[in-house]
DNA sequence: TAAACTATTGAATACGTATGCAACTTGGCA
DNA sequence: TGCCAAGTTGCATACGTATTCAATAGTTTA
């Protein structure tokens, strides 16, 4: 951290004016004489005077910062986009990100009180949903919580989720359509909400239409899981015409198990459908039929929240957009 | 940010304590006596308080903040990755991650003395390489500044650099070795140093053998480009047998372009090499030759570094780690 | 010409914490 | 019993900025 901090005290004895002048002079709605502005910019760009966010923030009680906790960075190959955006569009409101990991042996709440002491003006979660005493905590203390692809009802957190039951519905119907008979489910890990919720729209579509000896193989949301998960899957005696991945991530390794180590053409003898349209969904050497999450408008609507403290912090909103089936050619369709 | 905030005074009230006093509990080194501690912490948990980072770091000259500066995030699909790594590690530590995109439209030098007002603790820019002005003037305040696989010489900065030049040199003579003709070269990006050095060794090594027609098409690191780079290549009266891409997104998109625009086998007609060993590269649907950067040895230096404050920050180091050539399938070898 | 404004500036203070210093307590020792 | 050292604690202050309030200069109105 900086040693020898110019200060707005340096800049205000340069410029032959008091401290509090220069302050306002940094803030386009003080009434500074154009004149005096002039010399106190010039001061303070000779000196290389940059304010010190940190006490301004102390003062000001904001602190202009957003936390995101997030996990699963690189396996998922989805989360870096969201990141990316949310940072770009934050940086162009004068907002900064302070980024958390979530250390897998760690739960979320064990690293909120950090976050806390931080001062987040508002918290954008990724990850494993905290539990409801510490969410209320940050609303009570005027600091939104957004549950970003997470669900959590009855809770003062505001969620923006992809409508991922929906999704499991569409996928079931789809793959029904198309006369698929034994189907099979590859899970995530049952305590993400993502998980709980594409699974639930797609066995009760499932059942609904007749069709209820699903299959099924559950672990986390990586390519290597979803390789191996599709081998034992195909190895069994009665094997599946069709494998819904709860992730993309986890369909690129059915596909590749099938294609490379079992010699089984996609999609002629075995549909597979993802969800989430990561980029390499879209490329030749897969062509995965997926669910696009409307990442854009996802992140439009947290941004929206983070913006709206007019009235003290929002809460308990729950917005939840619709994915789109994305047909391309990993799955025999009707 | 907290409106109701809890203070180390309420805590004091409740504990029958001074001020001060709280503060001390909270340090492990501050001499307060068994009792009045376990007083103390049980009065701060009772009241659900939290030490203000932002106070105590206008206090303490020091915020425990790293900032990064990273662009490409989401089609590199090598820097999410070293990002997380990077969180978890310093979290580890205590330290938090201040995330700066790079925006397209504004440079970097642009986005620093944002950087500078959060008072970061250290800076580590893997973006583009900032003036050199700047970088001292962050080192002047004794913010080490380190430079993640961009190289700069003459600077205060430090260096963290797969050794990129060494890595051109390897991948031309494997493609000599195994008797390639036609040899192409897919750049990145002018600007950036990771270019400038893998083609330099690249180039050299070749000419230094005696193959010196090189075919080069340039442009961004992305999947899209590199498919489009390839196809023009391959359409040309004289295509290559061999195409070294700067980077394995690249390396992908030449692939599919070649099997699955132009029917073309790789690597029995073409062989293709990449660079970085992205998850994708040991995917069976890609089997890449390439080079692997030494991410966690990248990452265990800079860790380094920025715990080496003791004596100023430390300035004009460069480490220089080796890459290592992973042969897969995408090559034909000798 | 005097009074009532407006625009601009400075003085004083507060944000929440950490730390140098002094004051106090206690126990050990002569 | 008296004195000193070690161990705790409180007082006062500082970190760099934003903001309230009062003061001043300059301008307009009656």
């Amino acid at each position: 951290m900086a040693r020898n901090q110019v200060t707005s005290i340096d800049v205000a004895k340069l410029a032959g004016v008091s401290q509090p002048t220069v302050s306002r002079s940094f803030d386009p709605d003080s009434p500074v004489s154009p004149e005096t502005r002039a010399r106190v910019l010039k001061a303070a760009g000779e000196l290389g005077y940059t304010p010190n966010v940190i006490a301004r923030s102390l003062k000001s009680r904001s602190t202009n910062i957003v936390g995101i906790i997030m996990a699963n960075l690189t396996s998922s190959f989805f989360y870096p986009n969201v990141l990316e955006k949310f940072t770009l569009r934050l940086q162009a409101m004068g907002k900064q990100v302070l980024l958390f990991g979530a250390p897998p042996d760690r739960t979320v709440d064990e690293i909120l009180p950090q976050v806390m002491g931080y001062q987040v003006d508002s918290l954008i979660i990724a990850s494993t949903t905290p539990g409801r005493a510490i969410i209320d905590e940050f609303t009570r203390y005027g600091t939104p919580v957004i549950l970003f692809n997470r669900f959590s009802s009855a809770t003062q957190a505001n969620v923006i989720c992809c409508d991922n039951e929906e999704g499991g519905r569409q996928i079931a119907n789809a793959l029904l359509d198309a006369g698929h008979q034994r189907i099979a489910y590859i899970a995530g890990p049952g305590s993400t909400a993502t998980n709980k919720m594409r699974e639930k729209g797609f066995v009760e579509q499932l059942t609904t239409r007749g069709n209820s000896n699903l299959m099924r193989e559950q672990g986390r949301y990586t390519y290597d899981f979803g390789r191996f998960a599709a081998r034992r899957l195909l190895d069994r005696n009665d094997p599946p015409d069709a494998i819904f991945c709860a992730a993309d991530v986890m369909a690129l390794g059915a596909l590749d198990a099938a294609r490379y180590e079992l010699g089984i053409t996609v999609p002629e003898e075995l549909s597979i459908i993802g969800f989430d349209d990561i980029p390499m969904a879209s490329w030749p050497a897969y062509n995965l039929t997926t669910i696009s999450q409307p990442v854009d408008e996802m992140i439009d609507a947290a941004i929206q929240l983070i913006g709206d403290k007019n009235d003290g912090a929002p809460r308990g909103q729950t917005k939840l957009l619709p994915g789109k089936l994305i047909v391309r050619g990993s799955a025999r369709m009707a």
